[in-house]
DNA sequence: GCCATTGGTTAGTCTTGACTTACGGTTAGA
DNA sequence: TCTAACCGTAAGTCAAGACTAACCAATGGC
């Protein structure tokens, strides 16, 4: 499984969220990526390497080049951690509104 | 409306998701939300003016204490982010996918 | 076989920002 | 009013990590 931390670190740089957005309409190589970049080809490979790990990219070898794109397993993770914030937060207001319309009740 | 990047930004760091967590159930103050954790409460204090800043928070003050918890605009500003991202690449599966099927056939 | 293209890695620099300590302001209680 | 609790801010330190330049390995075309 991937971890949903992992994928928040990895997107907390607006760097890495650029490269990563890049890769959103189709695969590329690491040059077409780092192309129009304000960083370099390194730094971009840099980051690509934090992206796989936190389960955010993938990889496929075509001849000398490197083809990215995205990986949906780390989008999910990320939308799993979401959904599941959002749900306790639901059930916490839920209480505490149930616990103001009770407040001052008798009770039992 | 809030921006989805600078909430993406402020949860990129594991001590402000732990603060941001510690307000999934309930309310609490900062000196609350401070004790158990390993870091100072001036510190937590730093976190949460960023997660303000990033709409992922929200104040009410009660006496001389503070009470922060969740606001549920920079969550769902994330979960915008998200889906949008969900949304595109799916698009671009699709049209990779339609391009493969008609590969090699003639043109018209 | 040779050279160009592609890209991952290393070493080293430098900025960002996370953290603590110290301080000041505000509120509640005695 | 005096004190204690609560919390935000400022100043300063320090480590993490983003970046570049240089190097090396692998692939493909000639």
């Amino acid at each position: 499984m991937i971890n949903a931390e992992r994928a928040m670190d990895a997107l907390g740089d607006p760097t890495r969220r650029l490269v990563f957005k890049r890769l959103r309409n189709r695969t590329r190589s690491v040059g077409e990526i780092a192309e129009g970049m304000d960083v370099s080809r390194p730094a971009v490979s840099q980051h690509l390497k934090v992206l796989k790990a936190a389960g955010l990219v993938v990889v496929r070898a075509e001849g000398a080049r490197r083809l990215y794109g995205v990986d949906t397993r780390g989008i999910e993770a990320l939308r799993g951690w979401l959904d599941g914030f959002w749900e306790e937060a639901l059930v916490a207001f839920k209480q505490a509104a149930e616990r103001e319309a009770t407040k001052g009740r008798k009770p039992r």
